[in-house]
DNA sequence: CTCATCGTTCGATGCAACTCGAACGTTAGC
DNA sequence: GCTAACGTTCGAGTTGCATCGAACGATGAG
């Protein structure tokens, strides 16, 4: 496959983080993905209320504001948190969000 | 004046918060609130590279999100950060927020 | 090689958001 | 009252975003 682009820590920018979790069905991507610890969930996994090319834009959204990584692995791919890093760049950041989002 | 409308806390919702948050003018604005502390800040001292029509739009937002609170005081308004609500509610975002937008 | 699976991309659609100027209250002061 | 200052609301224009189905590539299995 084609290697998708990953922003690095010093391109990456409050608004569009904000953004990027502004978005219900991407927060609870990112939900799933925070509950699942490691890195795992193959793309079909994250949500099933949206059709696959829905999801797919999600998590290009999420991956371009920095905040998943994808991988491929096969004929899936496996996206997880950059937990630590936006920790690095935005302290208390997604831990916040993370915490507010079980409500 | 008629009296504007303040969500209560239980009203707020993360992603409209969030939304509220994720551009730059807002951003900006809520910064400049932090950066005052207390309570004051007229509009029109708030931001000036918007039109005060596109200014009381984002007040609004923000107001409406329950990141804000606008009181009249004679012929203009009064905005403050409803911080203490907001830590409340959503512990830690909006100071790491405002952490993250002073870089 | 062929095929099924998984995900991306494309094109289109509908809706929401940002922006502005102009017009409209509200209030304080004269 | 009249006027000036401040902010909101309205109408309009432009842009961006979420969503979907269909078509396309890439990969592993048989």
């Amino acid at each position: 496959m084609r290697s998708v682009h990953h922003p690095t820590l010093d391109d990456l920018r409050l608004p569009d983080v904000l953004h990027a979790l502004s978005d219900p069905v991407r927060l609870d991507i990112v939900g799933h993905l925070a509950s699942a610890g490691g890195e795992e969930c193959a793309c079909g996994a994250l949500c099933t209320s949206v059709s696959k090319s829905t999801l797919s834009h999600h998590l290009k959204v999420l991956r371009e504001a920095g905040i998943t990584r994808t991988r491929a692995n096969g004929t899936h791919r496996l996206v997880s948190l950059r937990e630590d890093e936006l920790e690095q760049r935005f302290p208390g950041l997604l831990g916040s969000v993370l915490g507010a989002v079980r409500t």
